[in-house]
RNA sequence: GCGGGUGUGGCGGAAUGGUAGACGCCGGGGACUUAAAAUCCCCUGAUCCUUGAUCGUGCGGGUUCGAGUCCCGCCACCCGCACCA
């Protein structure tokens, strides 16, 4: 270390962050080179919407990223860490209703501003591979992947009941309607019959289900949600005879009890109750039709029935099973009709209870209990079958397959695999999205559009006052000749789903030729990525349809590998207390402060109530500005709260005590390097101990993510170091600290390392290195317990025997005190650690 | 209902089955200062008979020389899915 001795005690963040973000962006330093010869790490958080202003949930996830971006560069990897827009999606359509703006201004607009916010956070990123998905650069691509599909049978179009938003005017997929309502716009969903776009998915479910199974770096939370969105369930499917002549295929995953069937149940929109023409059956299918979709409608929904008066062939007993449509029955899984068993499915047992139905048993806990009644409710559990004639005595896995192959040997149906995932309805009527490249043409039906033609670009002179969809109402825009016939036809007015502008944009980071979407050759350099860092809101829509594309690009040869993320970090929410007036609406933070015990209202004394810690909402307006905290305390004390106290994990209360203190730390941290004597001499060996246990022990922290404990580790030596006499000791660990903190805290660090007479900026350098010699204690302390409890501690050479150690414990008086003369039965001796006296 | 997670001081949280509460915040006391800011030092789980001891990681059991950690049974809260046959 060489410093000049008069440096200012006082670290300026106003000017240095600016300085070091312009030397970084001079230099290029974060610019990935696809052929360095350095192991390469591609680090990605997922890329934000540009609604407008950069939030704390934001600055929390890319402080992450770029703490390991900038880890894996001084562990000399070559590392990709780029940003980007998902630019397309509604809120710029609602922007452009409300206040009479273009919905690409607006965004371009709100990308600018965010840009400089990030910028203004000193992130590490590769800002030479920035593009928004809203340009025809990057759609245009889109579009020539999606022909790609459709080339390969995976797209296609269909007449369909789908998710109507009627406030936002679109098409929602199964995942965006939560509740029965709308993700984002909250309102109650109809059914609507549209012809649709889709991706089938769902010739990927089995691949993406077992491919959870490889991804070892994700967290068992998320691949846990896939699968059960996924849903493959296993059972058998057969045909009933019914007495009208028809046949009737039920779906079961219980065909062991099938000697327990009492009635049938169909949907109401199956063909078996649709075909009854009776007034009574039209106004019960109605009736079901009403029915609400909501949570709690559906939990508290009566079952209700209507016997068809049509019967059913028991295909074992022959017996006559009532057939009924029921409102519980779900058309759009397995068959939309199923065999009921009572005894052993709750929903079979309240509505066999409901309309009188016989409630067998065939399931028992053992052969003895085959006549024991159900209390109330059905049992679903494991047992052994009872009163199922060559079932009986069979355990409910052998009987499933007794069943199943008998049934298949008569020719009446056979074991089948049911998924619940649907494919992915990805036509939205919307203006602000990829225009989906079709031509409908009356002679040549739908024609894709020929690729030398795309990208098909969105017409700029579009109006907003009108709901619905602009590109529908466009002048001239959708017509068009065909591409086949030469006639006259029109474009499709459809645009894609914005999950799809996310599920590919990691790969364009990654190459991004002009003439197509990527280079496969370019992207196997950096992909899968290493670490991906987002919201656990993403776990099943974004994960699953990025993960989704891959395969498919993988199936159609375009790329090498069929997971993109080869580990997922899923991180918490940053929350604020909230304050309420005794009315019940809502004070921003600036707005309250503390009176004594009490919260007050500044402009006016108003009391305040504080109500729980929740995640930042404009709606609870418990918001904080990143902006206005850099501007008071530096980008650096910003990124050092995001990384302190909470695992990254788990939510992150923000608090302005929180950021004073890291305010502190970060001045602390600039006095103790300021303030040291460079040309001290001297060995301080428990100082020079603990810097290079911390250097071990931070490298550790960051790689699993526990920036929280590579802070507070951090700490520790700052706080030791502080207390040292002036030695070579402590300047190595004013050094170490440097650049151990340097990820986080970069801007100091540059600034510190410059004025330490460094040439080259800290971001380039690389991780201290480990002298494992002082890694090991030659002291310990050792714990002495009595009847379990801690009686005394003592030091003694490290790797002491056990006899020494023994000895030492006894011969301590506090140890003498506790035992009083008791017999000593056993003492437990771990080397280094304890000595346990038994008496 | 099904599945998953989490419960540790006033708060955020540490702790390979081996000294519970590292580190930070808040709070209290003191130093420096004309004053303030900044900074520094000390204290800060509870209780008691206070040189010390007892209790203490949601509750009740268990395994162990030793349990926040492992096992069994509960409770509370959070998240996901949800008439999925």
């Amino acid at each position: 270390m060489n410093k000049p001795g008069n440096t200012d005690t006082r670290f300026d963040p106003s000017a240095a962050d600016a300085k070091w973000q312009a030397r970084w962006d001079a230099a290029n330093t974060f610019a990935a080179d696809s052929d360095s010869p350095k192991p390469k790490s591609y680090v990605l958080e997922m890329f934000p919407y540009p609604s407008g202003r950069i939030h704390m949930g934001h600055v929390r996830n890319y402080t992450m990223g770029d703490v390991l971006a900038r880890y894996k560069r001084m562990r000399g990897h070559e590392v990709l860490h780029p940003m980007g827009w998902d630019a397309f999606g509604m809120p710029a359509e609602n922007a452009a209703m409300e206040k009479g703006v273009h919905p690409g201004g607006w965004t371009r607009d709100n990308i600018e501003t965010m840009k400089g916010q990030l910028k203004q956070l000193g992130f590490a990123l590769d800002w030479t591979r920035e593009f928004a998905t809203c340009e025809p650069d990057y759609y245009g691509h889109e579009q020539a992947l999606f022909l790609d599909l459709y080339e390969a049978g995976l797209v296609y179009r269909k007449e369909s009941e789908v998710n109507w938003d009627p406030v936002d005017m679109t098409v929602l997929a199964n995942e965006q309607v939560i509740d029965g309502k709308g993700w984002r716009s909250g309102a109650e969903v109809e059914k609507r019959k549209l012809n649709q776009w889709f991706l089938k998915i769902t010739d990927f479910a089995e691949e993406l289900l077992e491919g959870l199974g490889t991804l070892d770096g994700w967290p068992d939370k998320v691949r846990l949600m896939q699968e059960n969105w996924i849903g493959k369930s296993k059972g058998l499917q057969f045909a009933f005879d019914l007495s009208n002549g028809e046949k009737l295929p039920v779906y079961t995953t219980r065909p062991d009890t099938i000697f327990g069937a009492s009635f049938v149940a169909v949907a109401a929109d199956h063909p078996v109750a649709q075909a009854l023409d009776s007034e009574e059956a039209r106004e019960f299918i109605a009736l079901c039709k009403r029915g609400g979709t909501t949570a709690a409608e559906l939990e508290t929904a009566e079952k209700l029935g209507f016997d068809t008066g049509l019967t059913a062939r028991h295909p074992f007993t022959g017996a006559d099973l009532p057939v009924y449509i029921a409102n519980f029955v779900l058309m759009d899984y397995g068959t939309g009709a199923i065999i009921s068993v009572p005894g052993h499915d709750q929903r079979d047992f309240e509505f066999a209870t409901k309309y009188g139905l016989p409630i067998p048993r065939v399931v028992a806990a053992s052969a003895d209990e085959a006549d024991k009644p159900f209390t109330g409710e059905a049992e679903a559990g494991e047992g052994v079958l009872v009163n199922s004639d060559f079932l009986d005595g069979m355990d409910v896995e052998d009987a499933k397959r007794e069943v199943i192959s008998r049934i298949e040997a008569m020719g009446a149906g056979q074991g089948q695999t049911v998924w619940r995932l649907r494919d992915w309805g990805v036509s939205r009527q919307r203006y602000w999205g990829t225009p989906i490249p079709f031509i409908h043409c009356e002679k040549c039906g739908v024609v894709p559009v020929p690729k030398e033609q795309l990208p098909v670009t969105l017409p700029e002179d579009v109006d907003f006052q009108t709901p619905g969809n602009p590109l529908e109402r466009h002048a001239s825009w959708k017509h068009t000749t065909c591409p086949e016939c030469s006639g006259e036809a029109v474009r499709e007015t459809d645009t894609l789903d914005t999950f799809v502008n996310s599920s590919w944009y990691f790969l364009r980071f990654a190459s991004q030729p002009a003439d197509k979407p990527f280079d496969r050759e370019e992207v196997a350099k950096w992909l899968p990525v290493e670490q991906y860092i987002g919201g656990i809101e993403h776990a099943i829509l974004h994960l699953l349809y990025a993960r989704f594309w891959t395969h498919a690009l993988s199936a159609i040869g375009k790329l090498d590998f069929a997971e993109p993320f080869a580990s997922l970090f899923t991180q918490g929410m940053v929350t604020h207390e909230t304050y309420q007036l005794g009315d019940g609406s809502w004070l921003s933070p600036g707005e309250v402060r503390k009176d004594g015990a009490d919260w007050i209202r500044i402009e006016d004394g108003a009391p305040v109530t504080t109500g729980r810690v929740v995640k930042m909402s404009k709606s609870k307006k418990n918001v904080v500005d990143p902006d206005a905290i850099i501007g008071q305390y530096g980008a650096d004390a910003v990124r050092w709260f995001m990384l302190s106290d909470s695992p990254p994990e788990r939510d992150l209360p923000w608090s302005e005590a929180g950021i004073e203190g890291c305010h502190r730390f970060v001045q602390r941290l600039w006095r103790l390097f300021a303030q040291s004597d460079a040309n001290a001499s001297g060995e301080d060996k428990p100082l020079a101990r603990k810097t290079h246990q911390t250097i071990a022990a931070v490298a550790e922290d960051i790689e699993a993510l526990s920036f929280n404990k590579a802070v507070a580790r951090i700490y520790e030596l700052t706080g030791m170091a502080e207390k040292a006499a002036p030695s070579a000791s402590r300047n190595d660990a004013i050094d170490a600290l440097l650049l151990l903190s340097s990820p986080m805290m970069p801007h100091l660090a540059e600034e510190a390392w410059s004025l330490a007479g460094h040439d080259t900026l800290i971001a380039d350098a690389n991780w201290p290195e480990v002298d494992p010699a002082l890694l090991v204690e030659d002291e310990v302390t050792i714990a002495v317990q009595h009847k379990g409890k801690l009686r005394d501690t003592l030091t003694a050479p490290k790797g002491a025997s056990k006899e020494d150690l023994e000895a030492l414990a006894l011969a301590s008086e506090k140890v003498q005190r506790s035992l009083d003369g008791a017999d000593i039965r056993k003492i437990i001796v771990v080397p280094d650690r304890l000595v346990n006296i038994v008496t």
